[in-house]
DNA sequence: CGTCTATTTGAATGTACTCAAAAGCGGTGG
DNA sequence: CCACCGCTTTTGAGTACATTCAAATAGACG
């Protein structure tokens, strides 16, 4: 919550109170940067703040930024007809979330994206990666490799849905990110597997059982 | 089949044999190109030609090669610890599969491609397109839209998955896909769903005595 | 025409869901 | 500090959706 503290203060947040280290590592996994570079990039992001509860995105409206986590934790969900509501991803620090569709097409989103725990996010506007990409060609090729490997675990994931039961899904998740159950509620994890909180409360008495 | 005819023949395959327009139009509906480049492009393609049932990648080996259907149609799958196949995606006319897990980390891939029908296809092998991408970086951006397609068109299936039920899932198949039931077994397509083969054939009998 | 594979049909079973109610778990205020 | 509130998780009984297994039909190809 340190950006929120600064926000607060009325300070224009610098360099050094955005926490950029965070993101230009995880860029720089892939492609590696000048200073300069490495400046502009940074001056294209717009950091913010999002309470817990707090829609960022509302299905219907266009999602205009990308989202690296700072801090906290998100959601990306639709809601169905029936008003269920089925999560597509979580982002936690360290990770990128948008809706996809919206954000390259400018139509509106279908997913809603909200704070599971107050967060710190880091936007980056399409109109500042069109820009980035005009003026650091390399981040083509970032982006390309941050879409390939969220296809490809995507892709992991619905093999996974086809040919996994409930209970081994579960377990593939917890051993997957292990980090996700303690900041998540268990019926948002129920959601984003594809079952029912219930459900997944009867699995999970299953496994201590069989456990002990 | 014709680009099978010249092999036969054993000629090396021209640019008017290999029906490069229609790979070319597939790019250009998103980068624009001019003829020295476009000629580049076509000169890293390796026709192919690939009888029914002929796996064209196995699981286990390295996916060295893009595909892209120039006619015909084929599946990717994994085989679960049962035995049984789950298809994760249909190519067609017009469209390119791979394992991209393993194209882009040059490890052991996890699905098996395999041809449905007698089927053309344009390889690009991965050294190729950095090739490419080093030469015209235009394609750096060609590919990723590809990707971020993919990537759009693979959530939506996941949230499908998570929030329809079998019949509402091959409802909506057949109305996105309208081509693919013609060319490709039902088996396949249950297998595609995440459902077995008798229960689509359960499904398909309810809907044909509902319409009646 | 016979063989092989794909599809259909039916009965029994299992996995996951619904609905309802109870128990647990922070917070908040008296 | 305890009592109460709202929300999450657990538990249980009855149900629905989808699977398994087996057998019958239908189609495709030599």
């Amino acid at each position: 919550m340190v950006i929120a503290f600064f926000k607060i203060l009325n300070l224009e947040p610098t360099e050094s109170m955005m926490n950029t280290e965070l993101i230009l590592k995880n860029v720089c996994k892939h492609i590696s940067l000048d200073k300069v570079e490495k400046d502009f990039f940074i001056s294209l992001l717009e950091p913010k703040t999002l309470r817990r509860k707090k829609i960022y995105l509302q299905a219907g409206e266009v999602c205009r930024n990308s989202a690296f986590v700072i801090d906290g934790a998100l959601k990306s969900y639709t809601i169905d007809k029936e008003g269920k509501e089925h999560i597509l991803s979580f982002a936690t620090k360290d990770w990128w979330i948008a809706d996809m569709y919206s954000y390259i097409s400018r139509k509106p989103a279908i997913l809603t994206i909200e704070a599971i725990a107050d967060s710190d996010v880091l936007l980056l506007s399409y109109e500042n990666q069109q820009l980035l990409y005009d003026k650091v060609p390399k981040f083509e090729r970032f982006f390309r490799i941050l879409i390939e490997n969220a296809l490809v675990a995507n892709q992991q994931r619905l093999i996974d849905n086809l040919s996994s039961s409930a209970e081994d899904r579960y377990l593939h998740f917890i051993k997957k990110y292990p980090s996700i159950p303690s900041c998540v509620p268990q019926h948002n994890i129920a959601s984003y597997l594809g079952i029912t909180p219930e459900f997944l409360s009867k699995i999970r008495g299953r496994l201590a059982r069989k456990k002990a």
